[in-house]
DNA sequence: CCTTCTTCGTGGCAATACGCAACTAACTTC
DNA sequence: GAAGTTAGTTGCGTATTGCCACGAAGAAGG
């Protein structure tokens, strides 16, 4: 026992460095991708890390006011879908000392995605994400976090209408049931698809657009105003 | 700007105050109760609270450890079924200054609650839970961080074998559905229950043990060796 | 203009699951 | 041994699901 250390004031306890850690996931070519950034500094120097980085408590208003600071500065992401997955505080997350960090998963369209080169790290990309994690090992405890965000999405996706965060302004209910098919890895019914969408009642048919190819055009979709992520009855 | 934010070292990035806050959640009473804690110490002296406490970083391997920690010198509460719910960053939160909170939720049987006096409240109570709340205001941003407990363990119960954490060692079936029926407030089909607890098999019958009154006898049941909790195929 | 091709969107069952309620079982009490 | 009470199962009408097929709507090509 250091013994003095129950008596001591508030302000004496030891203070963490305080991180949020964005998993920002996409879909592309066909499946789930991650955006990564290559370290630039020690530690973990040229290991790929999720997007992250320090909270500003005068400036960010709470957690998830940093998350969409960060997303902005360091991926050049505006306003998608954000939130919270977990706080991961083990002592040993970080060998500078201890460090917690608040994990935050972001779903953005496929479309629309500027990459600007952060200040900490020299290359951006995007990583296809196979099983529940990506090929490279991720500095720090990132790995762990990517697989714990991966679970949630594809938990989420199967009573939740998550996926429309996934998609353009405005789509047709066969992108949407791709879209879903690619995340859960598994053949969903036409009929049974249409069914749950229409009785969730939030899209809306774009009047008169129309996705026009050699064949019968689609009905375009989109979300109604002020709907969020809706939760369905039962999985889709 | 300040300026001079971004170009410090690391190690001059603002650090806050880090705690773990349990929502301790039993059955009592027929209902849902949590303990609460009055504050002896400014600020929200006298304010009733959630069992936290500082992270002691030397001790605690990860912050679920923390958690079990506080349970057990705050509250002399062990082992039961923790899990973390989400993290609470508003600089505003409290009034000393910034202070981040990782929120969790305890699941514990009804019996075998020791209530010790912490060093830094004067009472300890049981609460009962109303809608998704409770009867005071509490200090800090606790109200909000019960809430969001409650509203988490309502949904996972609707999926979940989690009800299982609030029973004794050995149990009936229809103890069980009790349990779910309080916390989900809705009366459930004792045919329908059995069929989803049975092709579950998360339950064992204990061999030649009964739970004996004035009327045929229930067989008893315990949770299989080694499972934690279950999620089910649909809601129960 | 008519046939072919492709995707859209809906409709039609058979099989399954669900909600509801009755029924039997087992044990105590009087 | 009749009454009362809770345990546990069974049966059945109805709603939901899974699966597949059919018609609709356009472009392309002869």
């Amino acid at each position: 026992m250091t013994g003095n250390r129950d008596m001591t004031a508030e302000t004496d306890f030891l203070r963490p460095l305080v991180t949020v850690d964005v998993v920002i996931l996409t879909l592309k070519d066909g499946g789930l991708q991650t955006l990564l950034m290559k370290r630039a500094a020690e530690p973990f120097r040229g290991d790929w890390a999720l997007v992250g980085g320090y909270i500003h408590p005068e400036e960010d208003d709470d957690l998830e006011a940093a998350a969409r600071r960060i997303l902005g500065v360091k991926a050049g992401i505006a306003a998608p879908y954000v939130e919270q997955l977990q706080g991961f505080g083990d002592r040993r997350r970080d060998p500078r000392g201890w460090t917690v960090t608040f994990a935050y998963v972001a779903l953005i369209a496929s479309e629309g995605m500027m990459l600007s080169k952060g200040a900490n790290a020299d290359s951006v990309a995007w990583w296809p994400v196979a099983g529940s994690g990506v090929e490279p090992a991720l500095a720090f405890d990132h790995t762990r976090i990517l697989a714990a965000a991966v679970t949630r999405i594809r938990n989420k996706v199967e009573y939740t209408s998550l996926p429309v965060h996934l998609m353009p302004p405005c789509f047709t209910l066969t992108d949407l049931q791709r879209v879903y098919e690619q995340i859960l890895g598994r053949p969903m019914d036409k009929s049974q698809f249409r069914r749950r969408i229409a009785e969730a009642e939030f899209l809306e048919a774009v009047p008169g657009e129309f996705r026009l190819a050699s064949n019968r055009p689609a009905q375009l979709y989109r979300i109604r105003a002020g709907l969020s992520t809706i939760f369905f009855d039962r999985t889709i």
